[in-house]
DNA sequence: TTTTAGCACCTAACTATTGACAGTGCTAAA
DNA sequence: TTTAGCACTGTCAATAGTTAGGTGCTAAAA
């Protein structure tokens, strides 16, 4: 158990630190703490010991341990009000009633990672709560089409489809009749069940050719429910950081960055916002990744910052939240 | 005017460097050219005095100039043959006929961003040549449609439109309805002007709230035409090269990269293949960037890729050429 | 028992200094 | 015109010295 003034140095030595990225030496806290230096450094002799606290070499300051940081958020940090000016860049997007719920989260992200100077990143997943509303069917030339499926929530995605063969397109047309009687109103991701179970077995009493059809949009339509979007911004901000001034690590993380598949696992699964330090996370050992899901009328996913372990946790906690509990429609 | 043996000379210090990133000191040369070393210096000295060749400082070897870049790839340059793995990689996207054009060229531009480790960039631009062919409509919730809007050539576009007022749908599918007998067929950078010119003067005699609607799909469809795509691959290829490696120099060129407008200024005008070496190019003094408009079946856009200054020129000519000769629909 | 002053000690960061190395330009001879 | 020889130059890496900002420990003071 800590006294009370060692989480005080704790929380001078955190706050310091995230401010200006320096070890902070004893001498640095004696007016804060009214006492003298040595004092300061018996106690902040214990808090290594408890590994709160680390020195960069054997005579320096000391800044937060990953433990540290963690005991910070869990016991010291106070929520933060949101300034004045932090909220009126929001409020305009998140009142902005012309855009859709998707829109509103990217958009949101993307002012937060301006605000905040970390790299922000929103995961959009097709929730199973999305319905399919419609599918419409465009022909291009005699073996290519288009096929959009819109669903409830307003999503649209769309896919070509080329037809390995020839086909007429009064054929073309009856199955896209047959497929939308049967699909509509159903959850997206079951989009291919409803094709292989209910479709297949009767569409060959209805259209000519109906296997080159139905493989063909089996095919396409298949691909619908894997459909994940990842929208970035602000990757250059944490590459700013003073604690990434090395032309090795930015590259690495230029290169996570780039590589979609370990975006993706910044997915969240937990409610709430989430706190994932260093080595608590599984995307880089030098940055914290802040991160909730998010499931919003229909909407689901997973937005997250990525900024340096000296993040302002207090500041964007108060800032994803203020998107989590406005944006409802 | 150069002699035979200067621009041997210029050629094996440009290729040399090419493959190195080390400046070429006179002795390397003595064999391939089968005189001494102090010949090569004084040869050198003359390259140097034309300025095709630099030091990177005054008893180092030498590094080809801006120039000497310019006049290896006006006046020595060799065109090269592909190597079969090269074309087997390409072939299999550029003959894949499920793809649209678009597809075909991201896809391709990809391939060739993993083959040479240079950064691939395709800038979309949808072609006056796209007509409107299907405006598809669907209601969201009592203010909210999805507009989408399909073009002859396959292009899928789609824009939320919130509907100021009440309106019932009913008056929204007349609308849409007489939208879309006047704008079939309407190159897809006109749809503004159909809807001004054609469609306003008598959308009143159809639809009741004729203004609210009116300005709702005009705000929305205005915006199609100005819809440009950026397509990056491989950003860190280029951030991996030797002359690169500093942090502030990876900062800035990501923080480029991130520029959309930035991105955009690569955009090519001229017909065939172009070389902007260094200070040629508007983008970054340190980089070469060699692009090519295209204008296939309607598709129009530039693909460019961007390396260092040591850039295999011959090599990444003859895979741009590549794409541009075989990619015909 | 807790706090403090004082002191020996530590490391990073900066500044020279040095020698080896790889290259140059120039000159005089081939 | 070419070449060998030589004096010269900048980089790089290793070494040493200095300073600044910090520490831990101890013995005395509160």
């Amino acid at each position: 158990m800590l006294t009370k003034r060692q989480e005080e140095i704790l929380k001078l030595i955190v706050e310091e630190y995230i401010k200006n990225a320096k070890p902070i030496g004893s001498k640095s806290l004696c007016d804060q703490l009214k006492c003298s230096s040595a004092t300061i450094r018996a106690e902040m002799n214990m808090l290594e010991k408890y590994d709160l606290l680390e020195k960069t070499h054997i005579s320096s300051g000391r800044i937060p341990s990953e433990r540290g940081y963690r005991y910070y958020v869990d016991n010291i940090m106070q929520p933060k009000e949101l300034s004045g000016e932090d909220v009126l860049k929001l409020q305009t997007i998140v009142q902005n009633k012309s855009l859709v719920v998707s829109d509103v989260i990217a958009q949101s992200m993307e002012i937060i990672s301006e605000l905040t100077n970390y790299t922000a990143i929103v995961l959009g997943k097709s929730s199973s709560d999305n319905l399919i509303n419609k599918v419409e069917v465009v022909p291009i030339d005699s073996q290519k089409l288009v096929a959009i499926i819109v669903t409830d929530k307003g999503h649209v995605e769309h896919k070509n489809i080329f037809i390995d063969g020839l086909v007429s397109g009064a054929e073309i047309k009856k199955t896209v009749d047959l497929i939308n009687k049967l699909i509509v109103g159903t959850p997206i991701d079951q989009v291919s069940t409803v094709l292989e179970f209910q479709v297949k077995p009767i569409i060959s009493n209805y259209v000519e050719q109906h296997e080159i059809l139905y493989n063909a949009f089996y095919n396409a339509f298949s691909e619908f429910t894997t459909a994940e979007s990842v929208k970035m911004s602000g990757t250059k901000n944490i590459l700013m950081q003073p604690e990434f001034n090395d032309a090795d690590k930015i590259r690495e993380i230029v290169s996570k960055f780039e590589d979609k598949d370990m975006v993706k696992r910044i997915e969240e699964d937990n409610q709430g916002i989430n706190i994932y330090i260093g080595s608590e996370n599984n995307f880089d050992d030098d940055v914290t990744v802040i991160k909730s899901k998010y499931v919003i009328n229909g909407e689901e996913g997973t937005i997250a910052l990525i900024g340096p372990k000296r993040m302002e946790y207090d500041r964007v906690i108060t800032l994803l939240n203020y998107i989590i509990d406005n944006i409802k429609t």
